[in-house]
DNA sequence: AGCTACGTGCTT
DNA sequence: AAGCACGTAGCT
């Protein structure tokens, strides 16, 4: 047989092995501790080719989780597979890294509170600098880690920020966190959060208190 | 020191 | 208003 490529593959061909591909699987390797992650979201290893072409599929074209559960709901017909699949995937992703680097504490949102502070509804507000001469410095926002983008680990490749990273110095588009794309003072609502966070945090305490 | 990505200004 | 490009904060 020669190039018997699936109608979808093939079309979506043109970027997957250029940018999502290998760009993908260098990056993530390259972070070190995202590879964990990413298993867990491609449930294979994209980068293995590992023959899970829904995994490296979805994931390297960065489809938002909207699509995915429309189309799981469209393909199984039940909304609460969709609805558990993508839980699945979102606690696996959180589980899975902290579990893998308790000691590192790579997780910004339920890790390390005092030091990421996300959850505490912003960035840490602790004096580490410009609070010598009351100078008020530019602080970054973080990324919450809970909301849908921050839950994608691949870069879809091909996006405007993928394409023009080089010159953009911007994250992928489907990877940007819902709270960043708001304005900072936005309705100073960020204190809300997706219960998503509260029950990871009662889940080490849990397992932590027990032991 | 180098990389990633947020914030902001400029251009369209 | 949306997108692009640049500076630079934050992290490794």
């Amino acid at each position: 047989g020669s190039g018997h490529h699936h109608p979808m593959a093939a079309s979506n061909g043109n970027f997957l092995p250029g940018y999502a591909g290998g760009a993908d699987c260098g990056v993530m390797n390259k972070q070190g501790h995202a590879h964990t992650d990413m298993m867990g979201l491609s449930e294979g290893g994209s980068c293995n080719g590992g023959g899970v072409m829904g995994g490296s599929f979805l994931g390297g074209l960065g489809i938002p989780p909207g699509v995915i559960v429309m189309a799981m709901g469209s393909a199984g017909g039940g909304i609460s597979d969709a609805s558990s699949a993508f839980q699945m995937t979102g606690g696996q992703r959180a589980l899975t890294d902290c579990q893998q680097h308790p000691n590192s504490s790579p997780c910004p949102s339920s890790s390390s509170p005092s030091s990421s502070g996300v959850t505490t509804g912003g960035v840490s507000l602790s004096s580490s600098s410009s609070s010598s001469s009351g100078t008020v410095a530019k602080r970054k926002r973080k990324r919450c880690g809970v909301c849908g983008p921050c839950r994608r680990l691949i870069n879809c490749g091909v996006c405007s920020s993928c394409r023009n990273r080089k010159t953009g110095h911007q994250i992928c588009k489907f990877r940007k966190c819902e709270e960043l794309k708001k304005k900072p003072g936005g309705g100073g609502g960020v204190l809300e959060r997706p219960p998503s966070v509260p029950t990871v945090w009662r889940w080490e305490e849990r397992s932590q208190g027990t032991v």
